[in-house]
RNA sequence: GCCGAAGUGGCGGAAUAGGCAGACGCGCACGACUCAAAAUCGUGUUCCCAACGGGAAUGAGGGUUCGAUUCCCUCCUUCGGCACCA
């Protein structure tokens, strides 16, 4: 040992051979010593925010992380090359149920758990070469952090944007909290988080008056957005035009709002129905009729969501023995019960219009209740004996002065019948133009430990007050006990739930409930701007330089959940004055999903679970970079190929051959020379168009083309000459994204040039030499590829014309025959049509 | 039921203004190097017809076009979202 080293010291020989682990150590320690990746504020250069959704701190890095996030550090690399002054930051969204489970499990604090993962992933991700700025590091569940996401609370309670309410709410028996509407899943409406069906339950809970930004929240005129996200968000908040009308009961005590889409057709409302949870139905019931509902209501309170959703099944009801007039006609109609009608979707009671509502119609054949045509296809002159309701375009009958209106198919003012319906209800004061939403307000309180207190103290005299700003952060309270029941250590803490009132300073209740974690990644983005400012929860200089994120990316399973909250919050604070511009993020791109060699989802009881530390000890962090990007379309992600790594080592290892290979005397030819310098600059133009429009795996296919055209030149001599290094120099220009370390290695340990590759701008394209001179044109007759002709690329279509009908084959085909027409696809092809 | 995405060799995928289908890679086969193996390098690799050569083929069927993976219509399959929403 002690020779080897001696005779090293001594006569200094360069290590030839690849030798990732080493390489990519020195340089990120290097890039971390010299502060590469800092961003700081720089006036004269274009900025660009480049954000990828923040993790949880699971404590391992998965192999998702790496594909969600190195294609977008490459992304921002390439944006750093063009020039712009790019922010890449990095954080933790902190907060949230696996740590405090694991908490009441084995009785490891939260944060102590929390901090200790981090730590880790930290190393982790450090070890994938990616540009973050760690100095604007971000954890959500930092007292610092926190401090502003209560502040935030209170800021919007202020705006009166955060109310109490007591309504029915989901509950995950699991999780043992409430969720919000988006957090519910599927047809069993199942946890978002653990899969366990919820169950409904009645709660005081805490809301975001989310609803008041529906109709801003569906304009996208601004937003570069998949359109997948934007239809997700549309369906999600599901805007429905129609009118809101007033119906009178028969004795004229109250009066009873409904909303339809359908207003031209109030003619034919021959009933209504109320939903069992009406509050008006105990005053609308006859005693005649009293334990009938009772036991109804009684029915259908015990039913589950997912039992009353089902959409196959028999309509149910009761008649409720009250009446209502149909405002239009004074007609006296039935008021019933029946549970196809929801609380939760408008008014909570309907006008049934049986002959163009198939719902209705149902339920009227089922119960014998009247069916009154008023829609009548056009042309038709007789009375229709339904079989189903009619839900077709047409003209208003039996509808008084609107008889012979038409309908068409249309929603709200586009359709004339509805329109004319509207104008003439207002003018009455019976009726509006109306718009109703599927889309709820956020329920944000959780009944967990986890999480941001919410800042509000409750005194018997004044109410509910929020925390004076000089006492946030509301800590958590360390000293707590776990109990399996999963009960909120905070609500069974002895002392934490004392507070003072802010008014009268008398003794006051903390609310006990904390913030759901999406509340913390709303604004995550705007910490990292100033993770450490303490004035505010940003710097606005930083605020101003930096925002609006120019680029985002990650998971399409945040399309109705933080994508929709974080676009909310973006625009109450706005609208609050805390934030400009109406988006927070411009661009988005979501990353498909990594499944494993099974082609199932990766999770550790199936054991498909691909460790990227075990890769990046095998390959090298550079190997596992660029098989990430080449390995699939990265929006739509694919099974994990432990083989098809190989392809990538191979790749890296051939440029590392190529690159170390000593100098030797040029003896390439004039064409070989041209030939390289057009492949690079084709290959250039490819990259950069790729970068742009994200498609990672076709810039690895291009480099690697290339390579094994720079492989072929090195053949014929080209190595030395002026185009051998300028080919040399661009390809670990375009590399330098992708495989970050050993682009700079090469660059300045073995082509002698300045530190640092990272800090290269990107280079131009030269367009003269990427172009062909000579092109092969294939040349079709009767739409088959016959033969191909060699051709100058700047032949006139005289000269195409006059090579390809000298052509030996292509006369062999016309069998004497002059062709009928001749296409000629400038630079693509020649079509002949005999 | 409604809305959306997708369907291309054994596999991942490419074809970015309608113009050579299968780039690039995996895998496989053969060859070189080696005592041998690995690594590396080279050649081949959509299918069918023995074949020179030809034919078929981008989920299926139709249409537009000189020409369709690409545009239009109908349908099938897979995945995702919503769903008694008035």
């Amino acid at each position: 040992m002690a020779e080897t080293k001696k005779e090293k010291e001594e006569k200094p020989v360069k290590d030839m051979s690849y030798n990732p682990k080493s390489i990519e150590q020195k340089w990120q320690a290097k890039w971390d010593a010299d502060k590469l990746y800092r961003s700081v504020i720089d006036e004269r250069r274009p900025k660009h925010y480049a954000l990828t959704m923040l993790p949880y701190p699971s404590g391992d890095l998965h192999i998702g992380h790496w594909y969600a996030k190195t294609p977008s550090d490459s992304r921002a690399r390439y944006m750093r090359m063009k020039g712009y002054n790019v922010l890449f930051p990095m954080g933790f969204d902190a907060f949230g149920l696996p740590a405090e489970n694991a908490a009441i499990k084995d009785g490891i604090h939260p944060m102590k758990r929390t901090y200790q993962n981090i730590e880790r992933m930290r190393k982790q991700l450090r070890s994938m070469g990616a540009m973050f700025d760690w100095e604007r590091e971000a954890i959500s569940c930092d007292p610092e952090y926190y401090k502003w996401t209560q502040w935030f609370f209170i800021q919007l309670y202020k705006n009166g944007l955060a109310y109490r309410k007591m309504s029915p709410v989901d509950w995950c028996p699991n999780c043992n909290t409430t969720l919000a509407r988006e957090q519910v899943w599927g047809d069993d409406r199942h946890c978002e988080r653990c899969g366990t069906p919820v169950i409904k339950k009645d709660l005081n809970q805490w809301f975001f008056k989310a609803t008041k930004y529906a109709d801003e929240l569906l304009r996208f005129d601004e937003l570069d957005w998949p359109e997948r996200v934007k239809t997700l968000q549309t369906n999600w908040i599901d805007r429905s035009e129609g009118a809101s009308v007033l119906f009178k009961t028969e004795t004229g005590n109250h009066t009873i709002e409904v909303f339809t889409t359908r207003p031209d057709t109030l003619w034919g409302a021959t009933f209504m129905v109320f939903a069992p949870e009406h509050p008006l139905l105990d005053e609308i019931t006859t005693p005649e009729q009293k334990s009938a509902v009772e036991a109804y209501k009684a029915e259908a309170a015990r039913q589950t969501d997912i039992q009353r959703g089902a959409v196959d099944k028999e309509k149910t009801g009761v008649f409720t023995g009250g009446y209502a007039i149909n405002p239009v006609n004074g007609q006296r109609i039935p008021i019933w019960i029946a549970d196809y009608v929801l609380m939760s979707y408008g008014t909570g009671a309907i006008m049934a219009v049986p002959a163009h509502d198939e719902r209705d119609f149902a339920f009227a054949k089922k119960y014998d209740l009247p069916i009154v045509e008023v829609i009548r296809p056009e042309g038709q002159e007789e009375a229709n004996e339904l079989e189903n309701a009619y839900i077709g375009a047409g003209v208003m009958v039996n509808s008084d002065q609107f008889n012979g209106t038409k309908v068409n198919t249309e929603k709200g003012r586009k359709n004339p019948g509805i329109a004319a319906v509207i104008d003439w209800l207002a003018g009455k004061g019976i009726g509006k133009e109306s718009v109703n939403y599927r889309y709820r307000d956020w329920l944000i309180s959780r009944q967990r430990y986890w999480g941001a207190p919410i800042p509000m103290v409750h005194c018997e005299t004044h109410g509910w007050n929020p925390i004076p700003d000089e006492q946030l952060p509301v800590e958590l309270p360390e000293d707590v006990e776990w109990r399996p029941t999963g009960e909120s250590p905070l609500k069974l803490h002895p002392t934490w739930k004392d507070a003072t009132c802010p008014i009268c300073n008398g003794p006051a209740t903390r609310e006990t409930d904390t913030m759901d974690t999406f509340m913390c990644s709303s604004w995550y983005h705007l910490r990292y701007l100033s993770p450490k400012y303490d004035k505010a929860p940003f710097d606005d200089a930083e605020y101003n330089y930096w925002m609006p994120v120019d680029t985002y990316t990650g998971g399409i399973e945040h399309a109705t959940m933080h994508l929709l909250y974080t676009r909310f919050f973006h625009k109450a604070l706005r609208d609050a004055g805390f934030t400009k511009g109406n988006e927070p993020m411009m661009q988005l791109r979501n990353q498909g999903m990594v499944l494993g060699e099974d082609n199932e989802k990766m999770s550790k009881s199936r054991g498909n679970v691909i460790a990227p530390d075990i890769l990046v000890d095998k390959y090298g962090a550079d190997t596992v970079r660029a098989y990430i990007m080449f390995f699939a379309r990265w929006e739509m992600g694919a099974p994990w190929d432990s083989n098809g790594i190989e392809g990538s080592a191979r790749w890296i290892r051939r440029v590392w051959t190529l690159f170390t290979d000593p100098t030797s005397p040029p003896t390439a030819s004039d064409e070989v020379k041209k030939n390289l310098r057009r492949k690079v600059h084709q290959t250039l133009k490819r990259v950069t168009r790729d970068f742009e429009n994200f498609d990672f795996n076709t810039i690895v296919s291009a480099l690697m083309e290339l390579l094994n055209e720079m492989y072929k030149a090195h053949e014929a001599g080209a190595v030395g000459t002026d185009e051998w290094k300028e080919a040399q120099e661009i390809y670990l220009k375009m590399m330098a994204p992708v495989a970050p370390h050993i682009s700079e290695e090469l660059w300045t340990e073995h082509l002698g040039k300045p530190y640092s590759i990272h800090q290269q701008l990107w280079p131009t394209v030269d367009e003269a030499a990427a172009k062909d001179d000579v092109i092969e044109l294939p040349v079709q007759i009767n739409g088959k590829v016959r033969d191909r002709v060699k051709i100058a690329a700047d032949a006139s279509e005289d000269d195409i014309k006059a090579a390809v009908m000298a052509s030996e084959t292509v006369q062999k085909y016309l069998e004497g025959k002059e062709p009928r027409k001749i296409i000629i696809a400038k630079g693509k092809l020649v079509s002949l049509v005999v």
